[in-house]
DNA sequence: TTATAGATTGCCT
DNA sequence: GGCAATCTATAAT
């Protein structure tokens, strides 16, 4: 298996343009599939992270209970009801960042849970964000999976926080956005979303088959 | 004003 | 496999 690191230099990751708005402007779960495959790049100061979508999950507005969206419009959540592509960064159980990119046009809300991703770039210092220890740099699938393979640890990973982040606009030049490199996923399969009790059957969870960086002990 | 559940993770048995 | 940690948005009083 190559070192991910030596897929793609950071100077042609520098040259790819974030997908653009009308990309997020759809319905979430046709983003969610889509979104399978391209790359979150988070750019800083003479350094770039970057990782794959490898899983995420579609989030509808009023008519689903699971979604931050379900009960209309509040503080917590107005970014969803804006235009899409933007990023919507909430804080959970005390401890974890989740990051969405938001779909729709504005005053619907709907929106893309990154679950999990490949780390391409930025390895070491995503060792360093996540506070991990090893006996040089990782790059076994095995050791990498603990970088981004969840949606609290990719956030710690990319230093993604909602003071930072949250209404950021993932869709034109910045520090935080999503490029597409051409590649395409071979097989994707759908699966009910993780951690959630209301409207927990519908199958809104998309993952690259077989990938294994997915989240879970299962890969 | 107080209570509770939550789109998770990591440590313990 | 079980469960504690730790904060906050929202519901209940």
């Amino acid at each position: 298996m190559p070192i991910p690191e030596q897929l793609m230099t950071p100077a042609e990751l520098s040259k790819l343009r974030p997908l653009p708005r009308e990309f997020y402007n759809r319905d979430a779960r046709k983003v969610a599939k889509e979104l399978l495959g391209k790359i979150l790049v988070r750019r800083e100061k003479g350094h770039v992270l970057a990782g794959r979508i490898v899983e995420d999950e579609a989030y509808l507005g009023t008519d689903d209970a699971a979604a931050h969206a379900a009960s209309g419009p509040t503080a917590r959540n107005l970014v969803l009801f804006g235009p899409p592509g933007h990023a919507y960064v909430y804080f959970i159980y005390g401890n974890h960042y989740c990051l969405n990119v938001s779909c729709l046009p504005e005053g619907y809300a709907g929106c893309v849970l990154i679950r999990a991703l490949e780390p391409l770039h930025g390895i070491e210092r995503m060792v360093r964000r996540r506070g991990l220890k090893f006996d040089g740099p990782p790059t076994k699938p095995s050791e990498l999976r603990l970088l981004t393979s969840g949606p609290g640890r990719l956030c710690q990973a990319m230093a993604i926080t909602r003071a930072r982040d949250n209404g950021k606009d993932v869709s034109t030049e910045g520090d935080l956005v999503i490029v597409d490199d051409g590649f395409r996923p071979k097989k994707i399969s759908s699966t009910p979303r993780v951690g959630i009790t209301k409207a927990a059957e519908e199958k809104r969870r998309y993952v690259i088959s077989g990938n294994p960086f997915v989240s879970g002990k299962r890969g």
